[in-house]
DNA sequence: GATCTCATGTTTGTGAATTAACAATTTAAC
DNA sequence: GTTAAATTGTTAATTCACAAACATGAGATC
């Protein structure tokens, strides 16, 4: 057992590929070159072969790399071959509709329990997920060994429930509310704000020249100062 | 009116600043310094000094900045003053959350039109938003003037419907799906990819070594190869 | 009003990520 | 069996992002 460093973008791109590979497996494709995969993906070709040169020599020149072996290996390597129980706290829009998504096809995740604090759904079964209330959390993620949760609360609340997975011995946090979480060195947080991928986009579009550059690519925007601005 | 070149990475973190000066102005605070933000969004005061310096001096040496000030600007800059309108394709269980989600309170963002090929919800309006019919995208999009769309479909029709999107002249897509859409370079594409955040989170839990470095700093992780592999 | 403290703005260095380019090597074709 | 085509793996160069560190200047204190 030999360990390698693997760069954090390259880490990123790892379930991207795998997604892809199954597709591939699915209909019964053999062979898949770089190019197409980056087509496929939308990463650069040269990107793609850096990356899996990271593992040592999974192609062969002047043919391209043989798909099974391919999936195979990011099978072990994403650990798709077990399956990972994660929680989610919090079952508002969000949580529910998050509760319907679809982990478990690509990905081996589940969605196994999730907490609330609103008396109303709690005991009840939603989408297949058992709902606890938030005093049974501790209890539950020991007993079902979980140490990822899905955190899904209104804003005011998040950082308090937070503290609370913390002492639970939470080691993942995929955090949806807009605040910044404050946590130990030891515990991972991984931000989706949905508010502000969309307020991005919307700065980008009003920022930068459509003629110019392609928009995957662009590095840079220009900015309108406004001259008024005391 | 000057043009200033800001890098992608400061300009995905305005919203962030954005967001928590509005915190900030509501608690009637007068003057916020580089080392107090840091702490509430996370990000290194070094940094967020170099980003407001791409507009300018906007704060005062010794004294920090004032928050009217730096709010005044981030509202203008991010076009805050005035409402922008986007449309919602799929509303699934992901796209009725979303639906539900309060875009507009911090950023002034509206979902002011959703589309669905579902005979059943069409001409309903739901979260106070209408449904129609894809047939009328078109038109609708044109009429009501909106170039931003949400995109919540399933998978297989994901490119077919971007398809429609770009003809009708959509210039910015939030994507959703777990496909890499194709588009023409003039349309922009903000992916966010649910499955993937989480394998993502996953995968660094299980190959990163949680006593050496902060999750949030680690630039690399490590990988173990199992010997087994041909 | 002089001194001291504090926090910005900027310079600078370092490390990461991307991509172009090419040599090496395998398959396929004739 | 030889040649041509194709595609990997890797080197090298460039661009980007981050963060440490320091000098500058504003305001507070006595």
């Amino acid at each position: 057992m030999s360990e390698i460093k693997i760069p954090k973008a390259t880490a990123k791109r790892l379930p991207l590929y795998y997604r892809y590979l199954n597709f591939l497996h699915d209909a019964e494709k053999k062979k898949v070159s770089s190019t197409e995969l980056s087509e496929a993906v939308k990463v650069d070709s040269a990107t793609i072969r850096r990356d899996f040169s990271y593992f040592g020599a999974l192609g062969k020149r002047g043919y391209g790399y043989d798909v099974n072996d391919l999936l195979n290996f990011f099978k072990k390597t994403l650990n798709q071959d077990r399956l990972t129980n994660v929680a989610l706290v919090g079952v508002g829009n969000l949580g529910h509709a998050l509760l319907n998504y679809n982990f478990r096809q690509t990905n081996s995740i589940r969605i196994s329990a999730a907490f609330d604090s609103d008396a109303e759904i709690t005991g009840t079964i939603q989408s297949g997920v058992p709902i606890y209330p938030m005093a049974e959390l501790v209890q539950q993620l020991k007993d079902q060994q979980i140490d990822i949760t899905i955190l899904t609360v209104p804003n005011p609340a998040a950082q308090e429930v937070t503290n609370l997975l913390v002492n639970a011995g939470v080691r993942g946090i995929l955090n949806f509310t807009s605040l910044r979480l404050s946590v130990p060195d030891n515990v991972r947080v991984q931000n989706v704000d949905l508010a502000n991928e969309l307020q991005t986009l919307i700065y980008f579009l009003d920022h930068y020249d459509a003629q110019l550059k392609p928009a995957e690519d662009a590095d840079s925007v220009t900015l309108d100062i406004k001259a008024d601005n005391k």
